[in-house]
RNA sequence: GGCCUCAUGGUCAAGCGGUUAAGACGUCGCCCUCUCACGGCGAAAACCGGGGUUCGAGUCCCCGUGGGGCUACCA
């Protein structure tokens, strides 16, 4: 039986800003195969492009993917044996390959500047370059290279034929080489481009399998003509759809769409959103939706990935987060809840249990909370038409009665708890001959001023305390008298 | 413009020649209920169009239409 070769996948994001949906989603692709498959998830800087460098995008890189949880085994901050893993610290190595990759003929020193360049393009700007170079003697080169010449480096594809390929996901692409420039390998600053940068690391760095975004479906022809060029065996290809805004845009931080951190800050749980953006493009084959990263490394496959682009959902996502906060315990609750809490006006004020127990089954995002319990702090004169409820049979004057009851009541109860005040209460209405409703409503909004509340009168009631209860009961009948 | 590519409900997404065309989110309705929420039940809602191939096409082929991408000394 023969070895199956160990899948290495990577992720090469350009630090140039945040961690985008659609970026996430590609590394986190790259783990699950890698982890699914046993094999590794390399993490590889592509900082080539000096002019778009950002300086805190490499911290985000890496702090976001340790928040999502996805791991890498090799890496600029962890190193590993194929390193360094950061491409501005490569440059001879691509000088190198470069040189190669002419003297195999893959490719020929230019010495056209940008008049040239720009003559040979029309109106529009659409021209290709003509091989000019290419047609340059040795000699001259040499000539040119020793007088210290500005030059480039420019890929010499053939112009008749063309390449195809098997992408694992999109299956058989085919482009013409006339269809394809002599694009630039190395810049006159000496630093190669992407398409120069991501063969050679791809090849040294032993990744069988390059998951990446699908604007890369019809370039990938023109790099394994230099991965044959180098005689070097051409990795497994798996281009990734879009993830859209809409039916025409794509996410993007440009256009102010939500990073992952932007996500996280809003308050959705780090672990929904990440299990959202693996369904975005892919689906399991029993068709679950929620799924730990453990679940999804075990049912990854690439046979479950879409070609066509995704819209990125909110609602959904939301669905999700609450999903998640619903089956936390209590107490991962409350550590996760506790920030979002201190920017609620009631926070330190009520019981933060109480307020906890209360809202995990009201709350999909965390940033939902302080909105959700900052009517606590905003009692005022209660409106009349409140009292008012068709369904619970139940006006200003039914309450004008009953409030003052009420007050009596809770004044006696016992333990000032849910279950208790809740029955003290009913035996009220009963008392009284009212129906349940009559006195319950009125209580609450009494207490809270509130039409809709997240929680009945007993556990508003709990939540206040006698105090605030009684004091509020009576402003509110006092006022109810005055009308 | 040229080239690559995609196309099932509003959204995600099963389906891979024969199905009453799944499921989820969202929406709407009902139930539960101390309002809201949770939970339960149910409804509306889709194969872009036209040609083929085939006994039979959402599934295969072609054309069209629409979307996205590439066409940089950006990735």
């Amino acid at each position: 039986m023969q070895d199956k070769k160990e899948v290495r996948t990577r992720f090469a994001p350009s630090p140039t800003g945040y961690m985008h949906i659609g970026n996430l989603r590609t590394a986190l692709y790259g783990y699950l195969f890698a982890r699914k498959e046993g094999g590794k998830f390399i993490l590889r800087l592509e900082d080539t492009d000096a002019k778009r460098y950002v300086a805190d995008a490499v911290q985000i890189i890496y702090d976001t993917l340790k928040d999502a949880g996805i791991g890498y085994d090799e890496g600029p901050d962890i190193g590993g044996p194929c390193g360094p893993y950061v491409q501005s610290e490569r440059a001879d190595i691509y000088k190198q390959y470069a040189e190669e990759l002419v003297a195999r003929g893959g490719a020929y020193y230019c010495f056209c500047g940008k008049e040239r360049l720009d003559s040979l393009k029309d109106e529009n700007g659409v021209g290709r370059y003509d091989k000019h170079c290419l047609h340059l003697s040795p000699e001259e080169v040499q000539k040119k290279l020793a007088a210290g010449e500005p030059y480039v480096i420019r890929q010499n594809v053939p112009e008749e034929g063309s390449g195809s390929y098997d992408d694992l996901v999109y299956g058989h692409v085919s482009v013409d080489f006339k269809d394809i420039e002599d694009g630039v390998l190395l810049k006159s600053d000496g630093m190669p481009t992407y398409n120069f940068a991501n063969v050679v690391d791809d090849h040294l760095m032993g990744i069988t399998h390059v998951i990446r975004g699908s604007e890369y479906l019809s370039s990938t022809p023109k790099y394994n003509l230099m991965y044959d060029a180098f005689g070097w065996e051409r990795p497994q290809y798996v281009h990734l759809p879009p993830i859209m805004k809409n039916a025409h845009e794509k996410l993007s931080k440009r256009n102010g769409d939500a990073s992952y951190q932007d996500l996280v800050q809003k308050g959705y749980i780090e672990e929904a959103i990440v299990n959202y953006i693996a369904l975005l493009g892919w689906s399991p084959k029993d068709n679950r939706e929620k799924m730990s990263l453990a679940e999804l490394c075990e049912s990854f496959s690439l046979a479950g990935i879409n070609k066509s682009p995704a819209i990125f959902d909110e609602p959904k996502l939301r669905w999700l987060s609450g999903e998640y906060i619903k089956e936390m315990s209590a107490e991962e609750f409350a550590r996760r809840a506790r920030p979002f809490l201190q920017r609620s006006k009631a926070f330190g004020k009520y019981d933060e249990a109480k307020l906890l127990r209360i809202l995990q089954t009201r709350v999909e995002i965390l940033s939902e909370i302080p909105a959700k319990i900052d009517f606590l702090e905003e009692y005022g004169p209660v409106d009349p038409a409140l009292y008012t409820n068709k369904k619970m049979k139940t006006d200003a004057s039914v309450a004008r009665a009953v409030l003052p009851w009420a007050k009596d009541c809770l004044a006696g109860v016992a333990a000032f708890e849910n279950a208790p005040l809740y029955e003290a209460l009913v035996a009220l209405a009963q008392e009284h001959g009212l129906k349940n409703g009559q006195v319950l409503w009125c209580v609450r909004v009494a207490l809270t001023g509130r039409e809709n509340t997240p929680g009945g009168a007993s556990e508003m009631a709990e939540l206040l305390g006698r105090e605030r209860c009684l004091a509020r009961l009576a402003a509110a009948s006092a006022q109810l008298e005055q009308a």
